[in-house]
DNA sequence: AGTGGGACCTGTCCGC
DNA sequence: TGCGGACAGGTCCCAC
């Protein structure tokens, strides 16, 4: 589910729910996500206000008054609920429920933050892909999940000249350099496949091969263009939402109707109308069009 | 050093 | 209808 444009969705959605909020209550059903919570995890949170939320690469951070951090990662299934008088709100791209139906505790329920005002925060992970930790915000650069994370795309230190630099000499395909989180924060295998297509680039062209004598190929000003694009489009449309739930409407995120290659194999090419075509790279599907990115 | 592959989990969908 | 296998938005860790 969450890439970049989801996360900063989720972001949002939480930062509207309980920034200047306290939090009242940590409950955790179980002892573990993809690692074990903290230490004193639950201690640490209850009380504390919540001053401001930020996003760093899929990463989300709230910061506490008390100097602790909170981080979380959604993993591939992690989602929000936030319930607030019985009535549960779309947290970004994701689902929306009232009445009883939302007060079912779900088999994957795993954390819920009671807040000052009552509202009831609700973490769900069927996969356990996501984590929670905190520490110390002053330990936030060197924390050994954040400290290698590269730039943010949708920063001003992201340009043509900065992926020259990076891609210089190497020759890993274009595809994997660009999921690499140590180069570039926060894109994953949807954007990354749509960002190529936008660019005309041939998802297995190594990356060395846009850089000469450490400038950039126009192509690279080309690639630097439609990731800011391609992002800033799906945050309008609140992210993309795949494989619906059941109690899904409107608030869903929009921008999965606006792939033009993602998970559209054998579909028409928007611009030749050749095939769209899916293999795999290091394990994961990459979707392009073999006539228009070369 | 840099890369590919397996591992971590559960749910869903498709073909037989 | 049931069952096995493939696959899913991520990324850590460990062999090469």
């Amino acid at each position: 589910m969450p890439e970049l444009p989801e996360v900063e969705t989720v972001m949002r959605g939480l930062e509207k729910a309980m920034a200047g909020h306290r939090i009242a209550c940590v409950e955790l059903r179980r002892k573990d996500l993809r690692f074990p919570f903290p230490e004193g995890f639950a201690e640490r949170l209850t009380g504390q206000r919540i001053e401001a939320f930020r996003r760093r690469a899929k990463y989300i951070l709230a910061d506490l008054e008390g100097g602790d951090c909170l981080l979380i990662h959604l993993g591939m299934s992690g989602r929000f609920a936030v319930v607030a008088g019985g009535r549960v709100r779309n947290l970004g791209a994701f689902y929306f429920e009232e009445g009883a139906a939302a007060e079912a505790q779900g088999a994957h329920d795993h954390v819920v933050f009671t807040l000052d005002d009552g509202t009831r925060i609700i973490y769900t992970d069927p996969r356990r892909f996501g984590l929670m930790d905190v520490f110390p915000r002053s330990e936030a650069a060197s924390h050994r999940l954040l400290e290698e994370i590269g730039v943010e795309p949708l920063g001003n230190d992201f340009h043509a000249a900065y992926l020259a630099e990076v891609f210089a000499g190497k020759k890993a395909p274009l595809k994997a350099a660009l999921l690499d989180q140590r180069l570039i924060a926060g894109l994953g295998n949807i954007y990354v496949c749509e960002a190529l297509y936008r660019a005309g680039l041939a998802p297995r062209r190594k990356a060395g091969t846009l850089v000469r004598r450490g400038k950039p190929d126009p192509r690279l000003e080309e690639l630097a263009r439609h990731i800011k694009a391609v992002l800033n489009e799906a945050i309008v449309a609140g992210g993309s939402t795949l494989r619906d739930f059941s109690h899904t409407d409107g608030s869903n995120g929009g921008f999965q109707e606006r792939f033009s290659v993602y998970d559209r194999a054998g579909e028409a090419c928007p611009r030749c109308q050749m095939p769209i075509r899916r293999i795999v790279q290091s394990g994961r599907s990459t979707f392009y069009c073999p006539s228009c990115q070369k």
